[in-house]
RNA sequence: GGCCCGUUCGUCUAGGGGUUAGGACGCCAGGUUUUCAUCCUGGUAACAGGGGUUCGAUUCCCCUACGGGCUACCA
């Protein structure tokens, strides 16, 4: 690559960002890191009536969780700022009229009522309204009004707006990395319209001229796009700019049902839809995830490396990603697999991390007793590989930190037979006897007394378990008893015998 | 409706003119754990349909069907 690859994420502040955003977003990241290239964050906000407050914090927060952060956007001014086009807005009018100058585009002054009635018109006659060479001649605008008459409504001040003049007859042969070449006849275009009458550009016109004047190279963003390709071409045709390379993303589409992945879809499905809490949405973050498997499973929906490796981290994904290794076709993102992500994810963590995590649980918070920082981790050592999320630790491990008061009911009946009550005396006073309680000593010195007393294991062990944990789970019941101390256990036995006789 | 894009197990996908069509998630079974889970092993399951081209098509071409996107003075 000769240049130097320049990149941009241009999100419109309308609402939070949904993970096809963040999808896109990592692409553009992955792209320029592997190319040693420049991430530009570009805030598209040029339709004032859908700005949402909050918005823009948000996308730079999520990107931030995500640890894709941009090299230049709004607060990390470049050389190509500034990065909000509102910002920009005196940059758009010259293009525009660059352009009508040329023979590109014209004013047109149809109310918008009028094209509304048209639309309708054509619609009830099983026809498509295109407003295009086909008839822009019939239409109210500077190539079909006199100059004379045009001067005399811009003079007046009525509303007007510019629009593209498209070519007729013509056959575009267009360019994309994922989807290779692509044929379109310029007569089906319509005369998109480029600068509006509340003098602001759309965003064809916007992000033409701010993707020359920003010098991106590459255009990464998602196939929704893909119809307007032709009209961008046109337009750097016109200006007589180098383009840039596109790349279109297949969407993201929802789990269940059809259509792409919607801002609504998330609390239906009961799973997060968003990387970050938005209003009454639950976020990747909140609900547990870490931002390394949101990453990872977002990179996966759309583009693979063709390896079996599945697990990668930001720096890997990096190192291997390509554009030519993106899919064609749409993705159904499935949020059991996600889970997946994040227990690969989790057990990868070192106990030490996943422990100042976990403490930052309320439940295990609330306890009255506390806790070191040494117990706490070898608990989480031990409850690590079943867990998916941190807040399942609690669930796994509250034994270690509260003496179960009541029993598992089924495992009591299955369990607790009436000789029961007297082994367990016997277990505990074995277990008295015993000094030295790692779990291996206690294993083996227990191990040893029931092959003395020519007793069941059966007999004892599944019953001890319920009185230690108060149900049939967890990790290997020595080691649960040797990190609770011989006086907890032993105490616990007792008040098992107490409550169960 | 028009235009554009797409279509391999339920889902994410690999592959590509001759393969037992591979992996992962999920699910099921067995093993380990005298518990639950993890883990391991195995199993389940796919080339949308029809025409071509070809000695041979899942792979290339066409058509159909289906899915999706766009069709705003939204992005």
């Amino acid at each position: 690559m000769s240049k130097n690859v320049r990149v941009r994420f241009a999100p419109s502040p309308t609402g939070p960002l949904h993970i096809g955003g963040v999808r896109t977003a990592l692409f553009n990241y992955l792209f320029a890191k592997k190319h040693g290239g420049t991430f530009v964050l570009r805030i598209e906000d040029t339709d004032q009536n859908r700005y949402v407050e909050g918005a823009e914090a948000y996308i730079k927060e999520a990107l931030e969780w995500c640890n894709i952060p941009y090299d230049e956007g709004p607060d990390a001014e470049g050389d190509f700022g500034p990065y909000r086009q509102s910002e920009r807005k005196h940059l758009y009018h010259q293009y525009a009229q660059e352009l009508i100058i040329s023979g590109h585009a014209y004013y047109a002054f149809d109310a918008p009522e009028a094209l509304e009635h048209h639309r309708k018109d054509h619609e009830a006659r099983g026809k498509t309204f295109i407003y295009n060479w086909h008839n822009r001649l019939k239409l109210t605008n500077s190539l079909s009004l006199s100059k004379e008459e045009v001067k005399a409504k811009m003079d007046a001040g009525e509303d007007y707006v510019i629009r593209f003049k498209s070519p007729q007859d013509r056959e575009l042969m267009l360019h994309d990395v994922v989807r290779r070449e692509i044929k379109i006849d310029t007569n089906i275009l319509d005369d998109k319209i480029l600068f509006k009458s509340d003098g602001m550009p759309t965003y064809h016109l916007a992000n033409i001229v701010d993707d020359h004047l920003m010098e991106i190279t590459h255009v990464i963003r998602g196939e929704e796009w893909l119809p307007s390709l032709a009209l961008h071409n046109l337009l750097y045709e016109a200006f007589g700019w180098e383009k840039p390379v596109f790349a279109h993303l297949p969407l993201i589409l929802k789990p269940t049902g059809k259509g792409k992945l919607s801002k609504r879809d998330g609390e239906k499905g009961g799973f997060p839809i968003f990387p970050l809490n938005w209003e009454e949405s639950i976020g990747y973050r909140e609900a547990g995830y870490f931002p390394e498997a949101v990453v990872n499973f977002l990179a996966f929906l759309g583009w693979n490396p063709g390896t079996e490796q599945e697990i990668f981290s930001l720096e890997e994904l990096v190192e291997t990603f390509s554009l030519e290794r993106v899919n064609k076709s749409g993705a159904r993102f499935d949020p059991e697999k996600t889970k997946w992500y994040n227990h690969q994810w989790l057990q990868r963590k070192s106990d030490r991390e996943l422990t100042n995590l976990f403490k930052e649980d309320v439940r295990l918070s609330a306890v009255e007793t506390s806790f070191e920082n040494d117990y706490v981790e070898k608990v989480v050592s031990l409850v690590k590989e079943r867990a998916d999320f941190v807040h399942d630790f609690w669930e796994l491990g509250d034994y270690f930190f509260v003496a179960p008061t009541e029993y598992n009911e089924k495992a009591v009946k299955k369990q607790w037979k009436e000789d029961t009550p007297i082994i367990m005396q016997q277990v505990a006073d074995v277990l008295n006897g015993i000094d030295e309680f790692s779990s291996t000593t206690l294993e083996a010195k227990v191990k040893e007394w029931i092959a003395e007393k020519e007793l069941s294991f059966g007999k004892i062990m599944p019953p001890l378990r319920l009185v230690i944990v108060g149900d049939m789970k967890g990790p290997h019941l020595f080691d649960i008893m040797a990190l609770l101390g011989k006086e907890e256990y032993l105490q616990r036995i007792d008040t098992a015998l107490d409550k169960l006789s």
